[in-house]
DNA sequence: TATTGTTATACTCTATAACTATA
DNA sequence: TATAGTTATAGAGTATAACAATA
């Protein structure tokens, strides 16, 4: 019969590096819930870093497509992105009313339009891209340039090696 | 001056197995797109998996972790799956009208509540966390068993470097 | 005064159905 | 009839403020 109340605090060497698995149990195990915790650290640093540009995380990847993808039509963007085609709509009018971008209807099949960049539409894209990419590179600050491109890597396998 | 025209198309080596990098441009090169694409993989797969079960992503989570941590207080459990106590109220809500778990006043502490699962919420668990494993595990078919720890300890160390 | 659990609410993201104009 | 763009709407997930009970 223990009669001695213990002065310390049972937990002593809780604060280490990795995650406490013990404590959130099967969860910790799951690729998928480490997944989203990852996902969410690297998404909130994206949105703080577009914030100052009044771009949104989805507005500045449809932007930044678009610059790389000249002439592309909403259709096309939308299942690259793998967006809603009904959702990419307010996001474009979003571009359009501030001169980001350009839609243009296109000739030869008059239900598409093209879409590419203004010069504005390009100049911001170029200060957010830089901003972006460097918050995303400060969270990354602890896997090495091997284990960035390696987790990309892995990332993409489970992207493609899914039964689409 | 290049008079002839090409009469193959440019883009003729484009269909291999890893993503269309030429296509999508910067966003591809980030490793916060790359993770979101990923997990939006495995989350519809878990959230398809739990269905049957009349069970949430989120809610099979809370269930996991009070499996694991009898005891667990709504703050604590909310501080460890990162949710606002607001949004964690409904999710037990749910689990206690369905008998899958019990909130216990705390005597030392009547601000407090203990929650437990029931032998009914312990074995519904057992069996959504198997549907889930195997699901999850089905997406993930593409990475050998190494790759999986090894993505896993990436992910931890993004979630950790990170700056709290 | 601070904390726990709670309520109500709002905001974002996502998904679905239906419409229009073109083909 | 089918497709591209669009509209409206509903559902999740998430975030914030305020409250009662308790410390």
């Amino acid at each position: 019969m223990p009669s001695v109340k213990p002065t310390q605090p049972k937990k002593v060497l809780e604060a280490l590096s990795a995650p406490d698995t013990a404590f959130e149990g099967a969860i910790r195990g799951m690729v998928g819930y480490n997944l989203k915790r990852a996902y969410m650290v690297l998404h909130t640093a994206v949105q703080a870093a577009a914030a100052p540009f009044d771009l949104r995380v989805s507005t500045i990847s449809c932007l930044s497509v678009i610059v790389r993808n000249p002439g592309i039509t909403p259709s096309v963007l939308a299942e690259r992105l793998k967006i809603e085609r009904s959702n990419l709509v307010v996001i474009l009018d979003d571009l359009e009313t501030r001169d980001l971008i350009c839609r243009k209807q296109m000739k030869t099949d008059r239900r598409r339009y093209e879409l590419t960049v203004t010069v504005r539409g390009r100049r911001l894209h170029d200060l957010a891209a830089a901003a972006i990419r460097e918050a995303e590179a400060e969270r990354l600050r602890g896997l090495s340039a091997e284990e960035q491109t390696l987790l990309i890597d892995l990332l993409n396998k489970i992207e493609t090696s899914a039964v689409e």
